[in-house]
DNA sequence: CTGTCATTCAATAGATTTATTGAATGACAA
DNA sequence: TTGTCATTCAATAAATCTATTGAATGACAG
């Protein structure tokens, strides 16, 4: 094999992976894969697509070994390939969010009610838990709370969080996290705690991130 | 705009950026790139695209702002957007090389000689460097040495060094270095040398990735 | 000016990707 | 066995991407 069959090669092997990214609906479902497993309808039914839509992309996704399925009872559970996987989607985000200014300006036009959200670092967080002055709120769906969450937190879920803000005390301090940065809730959330009388701020990122720097977490 | 519009921009925004990533060609052409800035002409040669498909790509890496132009002279050089492009590449080449086999075993193929090929840290070559017991040679193009090569390291394109090789000392241990870890140069060169009789090592990945880390480069 | 050179642009045919549809599969339950 | 359910597969039309071609642009040199 010459030296350019060669290159073509390794970069065709390359842009397999790439090619398998390059689609708006599988980095959604990354993103969401990076919570924790899931079966094809829950998959389907959080990103908006056709079951079998989202089993052809991920059927794609599988392909390029970004991500793995595995039976178990009636279902085939999803999850991200290995950490790598969740490690370059970073990297993109961080990409995404320092060369797209449309992206910025999209997401800050949407939180346009943020000023004044305060956001609290994942070392400032473990600070306020070891003197235990914080409550700490997941607003994902329960169903990710369920396989994995920040130590000690508890599940509130967006959608129900109007209706149960009575199980919350307004004298202690909250900190809400969600998905990541691309997810909304824990904004959303902290805009109406704080309009509401509670001192709520928002976890920098997302809980995966947190997870990925081996902060502790807990698992039902 | 509700969040499902939300959602669909965000990951849109997102994916023009992995699209933009999704062909072998354009990502050749990063890789390229991460050496130093280069004109299209010379990008088109390394690349072995025609000129006007070459252009092309790089209108697609500009949209998605992955590369900046500037003019100067005759010619548009073109330069990685910042330093997130490169690590994002960086990213996907780990996951490439723990995800893909074919791709591990492609690369090996090729260097099927390898097996006693000695690979030295960047740590390492540090440290012989201030013992001054070692040459560094930069076997890439000497277009790309001249932009930017690391600190006392000679040039000798890998094309021109079966004939010059007398310019070398049999006595001092060499470390070969070239583009990264998907290029072969060093690997063929620390061949060459060791079998011609010399000391030779390669070093661990390339200039862009020790650059990256902010080790002693120089600039002519 | 005029010509040259590096690059971009516009048009296009062929290849690839995508969402949808409806049928097929394969585990489990009755 | 039969039916149900979650998922995959196969076929397809529409949309998008790609390489090639040749013309257009725009800086610079004589």
């Amino acid at each position: 094999m010459n030296i350019r069959a060669f290159k073509n090669s390794i970069y065709s092997e390359m842009a397999g992976i790439t090619k398998a990214l390059g689609n708006p609906h599988r980095l959604e479902i990354l993103d969401l894969l990076a919570q924790g497993p899931a079966p094809v309808e829950y998959i389907a039914e959080q990103t908006d697509l056709s079951v079998g839509n989202a089993s052809q992309h991920l059927q794609v996704l599988k392909n390029a070994r970004l991500v793995s399925s595995e039976r178990q009872w009636k279902y085939n559970y999803y999850r991200l390939a290995d950490q790598n996987v969740f490690e370059t989607w970073c990297a993109l985000r961080r990409l995404g969010y320092s060369q797209n200014a449309e992206l910025k300006q999209l997401m800050e036009d949407y939180r346009n009610e943020r000023n004044g959200l305060r956001i609290i670092s994942p070392s400032e967080l473990l600070e306020k838990m070891k003197n235990e002055e914080v409550i700490i709120l997941d607003v994902r769906p329960e169903q990710e709370y369920n396989i994995a969450h920040i130590e000690n937190a508890i599940s509130l879920p967006k959608k129900d969080l109007e209706k149960r803000l009575n199980e919350l005390p307004q004298d202690i301090e909250i900190v809400v996290y969600c998905r990541g940065p691309l997810c909304l809730s824990a904004d959303e959330a902290v805009s109406l705690l704080n309009k509401r009388g509670y001192k709520a701020s928002r976890l920098e990122r997302g809980f995966p991130d947190w997870a990925a720097q081996n902060l502790p977490v807990e698992t039902v």
